[in-house]
DNA sequence: CCCCTACTGGACCAGGTGGTCCAGTAGGCT
DNA sequence: AGCCTACTGGACCACCTGGTCCAGTAGGGG
């Protein structure tokens, strides 16, 4: 019922982040995050309700802690001769916010399918909808091959920086090329010309 | 012990593949497939020694459907010119077995990480040289951009195709699109020109 | 001071997990 | 026939899961 309010909220949000970390957002175990949080059964179901509340919650709060230091820009501001140039910026923008451990983790957490109903699908699909409204900005001015579905696109733009995180993340991978990665390959891929 | 023989061998496969559709490779029950397949548990640990080596087993049975139906090219044989056709047609080739389900869900089998010590790690490490060779003899043939990691590169292949793939099975996908999107997006991605 | 509400500790629950053990039994070989 | 091996059924195990319940207790308002 409450979506998780007093004063465990913190120390329950990091408990939950790291198990997330270690055993993957499906693997979650309440009980290791209640033992880390130091915190009762009983005092848990009092804050917030259940498992499910408690994922929806953190998941709201990671992508509330992303859009405190990334501010999404406008779609349609996509819509300009420089479109490339202003992915790269957006690129470089959030790229900045990869250097916090618990923000990169939130991309890791809407690798794995949800279930609807969830914050996850929520927040997937307004994310899913933001790419595909900057494809169809790039499309207007140009920049952007139109001779697939925009659908089609938007997943291939999510699978192929999955693709690079997931490269990134393991072991023997160069940051800087990491960092260049994104905006070389998008353009390559989409870009007209 | 032994490694999934005797005359169960045919049935637990078939049972631990729907268990894999049904509730993922990581989710699955020993105890509903030995249910699903009307075997007690004590012939199974006489037939499969524990259910990492069920699964084991289970793996490498698709992936020898996989080759029976799909002979690998070898990848020596891309260093030409003619480099992208090659790998329209590998693709194409590999299309044609997307139609069997069991063989689908290979795909997606590897796309949860794994541990070491398993046979999708192996099975996954083969297939991912297998496409860094590609690239390689895409590269000496000047077909394929060299700006950018080989692994960065073949992460970025595997990305790529896992988000069609993804998009291929929710919902409102046309397959037509989904068959040529591989080779559009991928020769654009990576090729030269 | 008393009470009432908000919270807490911890025992407990049903149901699931992978795995073990042992008393059989069926089938081929000598 | 006798035996010995390969296999089978099913009870049982420890441990884990998310969730419930209840007897408290701390703290602020009347």
């Amino acid at each position: 019922m409450t979506a998780l309010t007093g004063p465990h909220r913190a120390a329950l949000i990091e408990a939950t982040v790291a198990e997330f970390a270690a055993a993957g957002y499906e693997g979650a175990s309440l009980n290791r995050i209640l033992r880390a949080a130091a915190l009762s059964k009983s005092s848990f179901y009092h804050a917030a309700g259940s498992k499910a509340e408690l994922f929806d919650a953190v998941v709201r709060a990671l992508v509330d802690d992303v859009r405190a230091v990334w501010v999404v820009p406008d779609p349609a501001g996509f819509d300009a001769p420089d479109f490339w140039a202003r992915v790269d910026s957006a690129l470089a923008g959030f790229a900045a916010l990869a250097g916090e451990p618990a923000l990169a983790m939130l991309g890791r957490i809407f690798y794995l399918p949800a279930q609807d109903g969830t914050a996850r699908t929520e927040v997937l699909g307004a994310v899913r909808s933001w790419v595909a409204a900057v494809l169809a900005a790039g499309r207007s001015a140009g920049a952007v091959h139109a001779d697939l579905p925009i659908e089609l696109q938007t997943a291939a733009v999510f699978g192929l920086l999955r693709g690079i995180d997931e490269w990134a993340l393991s072991g023997d991978a160069d940051a800087a090329e990491g960092a260049r990665a994104p905006g070389i390959l998008l353009r390559r891929m989409l870009g007209v010309g």
